[in-house]
DNA sequence: CCGAAAACGATGCAACCGCATCGGATAGTA
DNA sequence: TACTATCCGATGCGGTTGCATCGTTTTCGG
């Protein structure tokens, strides 16, 4: 068999493998959304994946191998989403919601980014990963605000970061209402945009 | 004996409870600080304690019972340490500095109200508590937002309380510095002074 | 077509979990 | 001093955990 062959076999392994892992990666955040970050055994990542305990070993060497991929693996569909759409700055508003999940839609997200955010707190490994899709975040919203013409636009992207990133936790623990949180959002974006 | 001597013995041994319940919820917040929520174990609570398993199992009748507590006592420490000082309109900041518990001696209480925070996403016990100290939070920082003489206090009062705690999560996961969120937090409140 | 290699699912294993139970130590009462 | 009720710490128990190991099946290169 020629080498080109080989390598189309060896890419096809490795795309089946890939997408192994991230039907895994869904499950884990299935469950972490359900009963949190504890709720997430290989056991039952397995079963809700539809593969056998086996599979799960054999694709993550180890449970924090594959928690850092499923981490990974939410992450980058998160942060796509943000940076989706064009980046005008009346996108600003659809940014910023998106960051903080206030759609009910993306109230599962929301759990399963805040029980990794908790384990990050403990877990330098994940707290790499999540650094690291925080500062891309960040990139995204710095050139956003200082299309308004702001003054200090990261740390008016930063505040921003960390305002939705808290209403966010607000809500989930039943503090405040989605819209309370999104009239809060929106007051401030207001502010922003008139002080630009 | 008198009836009043029954009194004080039963106080007194009602005393002695409620302090080993302290000393319990302590070395939970201890673990949780250094593990996350996943390292909180009966064994390692008592060891931790200085105390055996079945006092804790005395105690409270089951570990969410006990985990319970220790967010009471946790929230109850850090509410009247910011209620501590006079509620001056000259307060606001050092409120906000210790809600936001940038300090680096608060360092552990916010990994301790992260995990607690993470795991109150999936119980409705834990959050009812945490929404409770929100609340009375909230109250406090109304106040002193609205001696400014801004409009919409409440809103204003709850974006901050956001804006910190997004804040003190960047800084757990190492996103951000302590001295960045600072100058985030002291530019917010500038702003809001100006505003009033 | 065949032999090596990889993938597979089932099962085993030691450690740990929360909780229940137990006999003995202790303290309060008459 | 006896009696009793409470407290105490140790141990047991069923269940679950993450991980290792097994024989078997499938896949792929020659």
């Amino acid at each position: 068999m020629q080498p080109h062959r080989i390598l189309e076999v060896t890419l096809s392994r490795a795309t089946d493998r890939q997408q192994k892992r991230r039907r895994i990666a869904e499950a884990v955040c299935l469950l972490a959304d359900e009963h949190g970050m504890d709720g997430v055994t290989l056991r039952d990542v397995a079963a809700r994946a539809g593969v056998s305990m086996g599979a799960v070993q054999r694709c993550f060497g180890t449970k924090d191998e594959m928690l850092l991929f499923a981490l990974g693996h939410i992450s980058e569909r998160v942060t796509e989403r943000i940076a989706g759409g064009s980046t005008n700055a009346g996108d600003l508003t659809r940014v910023a919601a998106e960051i903080a999940l206030l759609d009910p839609a993306y109230q599962h997200e929301a759990r399963v980014w805040l029980a990794f955010v908790a384990r990050a707190a403990v877990s330098p490994l994940l707290a790499d990963v999540l650094r690291r899709n925080y500062e891309l975040v960040e990139v995204m919203l710095e050139r956003l605000v200082s299309a308004l013409g702001v003054t200090d636009a990261r740390g008016q992207a930063r505040a921003l970061l960390a305002l939705a990133d808290g209403l966010t936790t607000h809500v989930l623990v039943g503090y405040l209402t989605r819209d309370v949180a999104a009239d809060i959002l929106k007051s401030h974006l207001d502010r922003l945009t008139r002080m630009g």
